[in-house]
Formats: structure tokens, sequence, C-alpha cells
DNA sequence: GCCAGCATGTAAAAAGTTACATGATTCC
DNA sequence: GGAATCATGTAACTTTTTACATGCTGGC
């Protein structure tokens, strides 16, 4: 996978951030793909600072001094290079991480109500997601980011007509028995 | 997320297997949602018998004392009841965890023919995992098994279409700049 | 006799989550 | 003045990967 430190130069490549900003677009623009937490943003932060792929400057350094700085992150030009290289190297793997998945395996073992209460949860998961990609406003974001939200949309579709019927069918034959 | 030792209850609800077993399980037939190394594997394994939610038996305890025993692991009705627990309180997630969606994000800042190679790499992961999913031995395996492979082939379909269309569409637009 | 596959494990390090701890600013 | 949001960070813990280390067994 591509890692949280690769994360964050992409989204300082377009502008310098604040870890509050740039948590806030991982967690929402990214979401369906990636998320982070503070405990795992500010260290790396930290790690990529270290190696100067990014420079932070503290935003409030005024005549009082605040027991936490208010910093800015902006990426170097070795930050660039170094983005670049590792997007180069990935590899474009994806790989679907589900619970939905991993319990239905087991679904032999399960109670007929247990599983039809795992496929209404699945389709209402998929229902939710489905909200939240129609209203991010495509009209208004780079080619690439709406490449994915398109593609993203084309999958979650998918999963939901076969959910729907083959799902449906499941619950059907399940409750007859 | 189901964590790993909970996978290990599940695949050992059918019978009694050794660790080994459990890892060509979860990497063969699981591969597409789950992946676990030894490294991983065996501590779990350890906790779940240090909870007695699984024993083993060590297969030969014969005249020789071997360096490493040779273990089938068996999980017992705590086990069983810790399973079905967890199961009935997993809710239905899922996301697509995605190197090639990551890097696409990015895509505006990436060169033409990076974003090219992306897409190829892309479209021959899913062919590769169509066609792993397509020799799977459907017929024998049990009703919630085959609707995962189901699902995920539909998944799987899905984005392929998408990529054949939407993305080639980009590559030409890219190229013709 | 050798090689592929069977078999078990540990150690170090990486990566991340959760919970905690603090304080500033903005809008109502 | 209070609530929501902005803002940064640490500490303990959990989980996992990678790399190492070892040895048996069955088939050719």
């Amino acid at each position: 996978m591509l890692n949280l430190d690769t994360i964050c130069l992409g989204v300082l490549y377009s502008g310098s951030k604040t870890g509050y900003e740039i948590h806030k677009i991982i967690n929402n623009d990214f979401k369906h793909f990636q998320t982070a937490s503070y405990g795992a943003l500010y260290p790396a932060l930290g790690k990529l600072e270290a190696k100067a792929l990014i420079t932070s400057k503290n935003k409030n350094v005024q005549a009082q001094q605040q027991s936490l700085p208010k910093k800015k992150y902006t990426i170097t030009d070795d930050g660039r290079i170094n983005f670049q290289t590792v997007i180069k190297g990935t590899k474009a793997q994806e790989r679907l991480s589900s619970d939905f998945l991993a319990a239905f395996y087991f679904s032999d073992h399960l109670d007929p109500e247990d599983i039809s209460t795992l496929i209404d949860q699945q389709l209402s998961t998929l229902q939710g997601n489905y909200k939240d990609l129609i209203s991010v406003p495509l009209s208004t974001m780079p080619d690439g980011q709406r490449f994915g939200i398109r593609y993203t949309i084309a999958v979650n579709r998918a999963a939901t007509a076969f959910l729907k019927g083959e799902g449906r069918a499941i619950q059907t034959s399940l409750t007859r028995k």
C-alpha cells in the first residue's frame, strides 16, 4: 500500500496546508479508500520534515508564545521528486477490504437471520456510500479525482445490483427453510 | 475490521487444521479480501489458545522429540461461542483498498505516460484477479463462499468495464495533448 | 540424494489506533 | 459566554510485515 507519508506529499503537492487541513482532506475526500488518525498523521509529518521532504512554518510566532505552534507544511523540491519516484514505482493494486465478505464466507456456520441482517446492513452501507459519492461536486474537481469518484460509483452500483438480486434471493430461500 | 483471531476461528469452525493449513486457506481462498503472514498467524493462534478458544494437539509426540511440534488446532465450544458473538456484532463494512485510486487521485501532478501506465497496470491486475476468481470450483463450495466469489466477480467486472471505457478515453485524450 | 512443499516459530521494526491532553478562534 | 471547530501533539497499545532460523517428509 501507498503509505501515509506519500499520501501527505500528494496532498501538499497542490499547496501548503496545516496538519489539521491534511487530516480533513484525507478523511473526507479520500475516505473511500483511505483514512488517517491524528496519531498517525502528526508523526508522519514529523518524519517527512526530518527527511526534508516538507518544511513547516509557524504561522503565529507573535509576541505571545503559545503552547502549540500552528504550523503550515510545505512540500520541498526533494519532496516532489520523492513523490514522483514513489508513484512511478507503485503497482496499481486493489482489494475489496470487506468485513461483509469475510463474515459471509462463514455463513454456513451462521443463523439464517444473521445472514439476512448481514445483507441488509451491507445494502445500507453501500447506499450510504453511494449518497456520499454522488454528493461530491464533480464539476469543480481535477480530472483524476473525478475519475476516481466515478470509478468508485461504478463499483458501488455493481455491488448494490448484485446484492439486490442474488442477496435477496438468498434471504428468501433462507426464510423458506 | 474483522481481526485475524476471528478469521482463524472461522477457518477452524469446519474442522481442525495446522497453522500451515490455515495460512494456505487464508492466502488462497480469502485473498480477495484478506491475507496473513506467518508472523501474524502464529502469534494469533497462540493468543487464541491462551484464551482457550482453541486447543492444540501435537501430532507427533513419538519417541524422538523434534525441535518444533506439528500442531493441529481445534476450536473449542468457547471458541464457537466467541465466533458467533463477534460475527453478530460485526458491522458489514467494505472499502476499496486501492493504490490505484490513491495514485490516480494525484494524477494532475503526474506525467501523462505515468497515468497511462497506471491504467494499463490496473486493467491487468483486474484481469489477473478475474482469472483467479473464475477458476474457483464454484459447484463444490458452500453457498456463502460461492456467493462471495460471485459478488467479487461482479465488482471486478464493473471496474474492468469502467476502465475499458473511461480509462481508455482518458489515455486517448492525454496522448492527444 | 535432492528438491518442493510441509511445518513452526521468533525478533525487530513499521504502522496505525485509541485515548488523552491542551488551548485558540470564530460565530451566535 | 458558550459551543463548534480549529489546531497540535503524546503515550500506550495493537497489529502486522519482513526477515530470519530451523527442520521434516514424500516423491522422483
